[in-house]
DNA sequence: TGCCCGAATGAATACGTATGCACGCCGCCC
DNA sequence: GGGCGGCGTGCATACGTATTCATTCGGGCA
């Protein structure tokens, strides 16, 4: 086996099989009109011959690249390998490959200079502000796009997310009915639709029941552990200390359970928690925590069945979709005087 | 502005600055041979018309597609999007867009084809087996590949890795040397390298001693926490229950620790537990686990190197890299009866 | 029997870029 | 002053595939 020769084209498929290339190719996209006999005698030449498309040379031609681009914001945050999980799972079996940026350390050229070179047929925002570059380059270029678990109104495509402010409103009247008086909230940038959504809802839920939440009690801080960490421990040195903190998210709730682990609170006899997203880890037994979990499996599903959608159709109207959340209580803001 | 022009080709820009396309194309790619004025002439027709060269057009001439491929195994393992990040930096610095490939949800047909349709000039494992079907193909299809975090004996291709077995002795002289004899191992499967050189590590600096494992006191589980969970409360309802637990990697040692907490046992009162990988989480006060560490970024940063130089020079002979570990004792193996 | 339609196939072309080759020009050196 | 070499540029072609157009062939129907 010469392990040296070039890859075998159509050309020499063509050849092989005493047919021309156009029939090859003809073969190879399933062409109606082509004859039982000559389809097999080629398919088994390209089983003898291992071989497959050139994915340049058709992409060029068609115009198709087959990648799908996610765009990601610190992928260190353990919701987001779970989305690109299941985003990998749907995408691959459209056969699609994924190329994943994280703006958070690279930037958004690679992503812009993709778009403007064909080099994605499709995008997923996981992370966009409404004035974000590479969001702009996408519509611009007519890229088949996806805002996931992100909003940006008045935004031309396609937008799939969770109610955050029910979610958050369910969550206040849950701690309110449950006695809690003093909230606080330790939340991350708000640049973050999902975090600035959850806030609201959080300050509304309390509204309805003439709760605030006391400017000591609150911080929206850059997504650093010891900031997080810190917050906590300072909140709760306070005269007046709150009765439960809320998290923009898990992340920032596991955070804030390592300040109060440091300064020696217990949870949830000195303090509750909450958090949001719903990803695994916080079930774990060292956090057990309170959280509001979006339905991400289906919200991923529902995100890749619009994007392929739109390819379909580039003219549809664009739409809004959310998911109604759950909320899970656990340990961090258990009732009854637990062992936790 | 007419939004549904298509895109500007090099022909295009030839027209307009009165030149050949050939001299377009010598000027993007900043050939010699130029007049600066001519150069900058055709630069500026490039910038008025928001020349963007076609990347797929070009990835066929050049049989460089521009993108790498990352394989990985269990994405939602922290690790893994430590390593993500530090090669998203390093490629997207030379250019290149990252395709990542979760063989365990994904399995490992994408990758297979992507290399056989020329999808990827390179290509970084993470996960891989001795007969791995990707591996396999990437090699006898001279892509450029580099195994990184992953050895597989006699592979021809880089490999960068730590000296997993080094780490692990030390580790055991470090644990024997404090005073422990009943050394348990929760191990994850042993078809990842690092894992086996890690067991055979803390194997062989337990012998030195004359200490061994006891059978009752080992597991290797596939990679679901609760059954490690599950492992380490077993191991404490022993008659004679292990004084420390050694855990195959950090994640490992995370989900022991919840069993731990889970069943009431205090750490590192009732039983020690060490980790190996040094990802960030495990610094966290929750945590505070005790660790092996790994420079993962100079090992992220190496495997690039080793990768775009195997592209410059293909027949150059593999050469396998071991970086060093750092133990790292935390809060899981005080010797002083703290309060954690 | 003649005609028409559809099936099956080949020839030719286009996609956008990179590059080998050829050609003209200029300056330098013998 | 003539030859030579190097610079700057254009022409032509190739990469591998998809697709349009043309051609052939066979069968059914009038």
């Amino acid at each position: 086996m010469n392990t040296y020769a070039r890859r075998p084209s159509s050309k020499d498929i063509a050849r092989l099989a005493g047919v021309s290339q156009a029939t090859v190719s003809r073969v190879m996209s399933g062409h109606p009109h082509v004859r039982e006999e000559t389809r097999e005698r080629v398919l088994a030449v390209m089983r003898a011959a291992n071989y497959q498309p050139n994915a340049m040379a058709r992409a060029m031609k068609t115009q198709l690249s087959g990648t799908v681009g996610v765009v990601v914001s610190r992928i260190t945050n353990p919701v987001v390998p779970e989305i690109l999980q299941g985003l990998g799972v749907q995408l691959s079996r459209l056969g699609r490959h994924v190329i994943v940026w994280n703006t958070d350390s690279d930037g958004e050229d690679g992503v812009v200079s993709a778009i403007r070179q064909s080099v994605v047929e499709g995008l997923v925002f996981t992370a966009a502000r409404a004035g974000s570059a590479a969001l702009t380059a996408a519509l611009e270029h007519r890229v088949s796009t996806v805002l996931l678990n992100r909003t940006v109104v008045d935004a031309a495509c396609d937008q799939v997310s969770a109610d955050n402010h029910g979610g958050a409103e369910r969550l206040a009247r849950y701690l309110v009915g449950a006695g809690r008086r003093r909230v606080a909230l330790v939340n991350g940038p708000l640049d973050r639709s999902t975090l600035r959504e959850r806030e609201a809802g959080l300050r509304a839920g309390l509204a309805v029941t003439g709760l605030g939440i006391a400017r000591e009690h609150y911080v929206s801080a850059p997504f650093v552990h010891e900031v997080f960490r810190d917050s906590a421990m300072r909140m709760m040195a306070l005269p007046e200390p709150p009765d439960v903190i809320c998290c923009g998210n898990d992340v920032i709730a596991m955070g804030v359970l390592c300040g109060l682990r440091a300064s020696g609170r217990r949870v949830p006899e000195d303090v509750w928690v909450t958090g949001f997203d719903g990803i695994e880890m916080a079930g774990w037994d060292l956090f057990d925590l309170t959280t509001v979990r979006q339905p991400m499996d289906r919200m991923v599903a529902l995100a890749v069945e619009r994007l392929v959608a739109r390819q379909a159709a580039p003219e549809r109207a664009p739409e809004l979709t959310r998911f109604e959340t759950e909320l899970v209580v656990r340990g961090t803001t258990a009732h009854t005087p637990a062992t936790h």
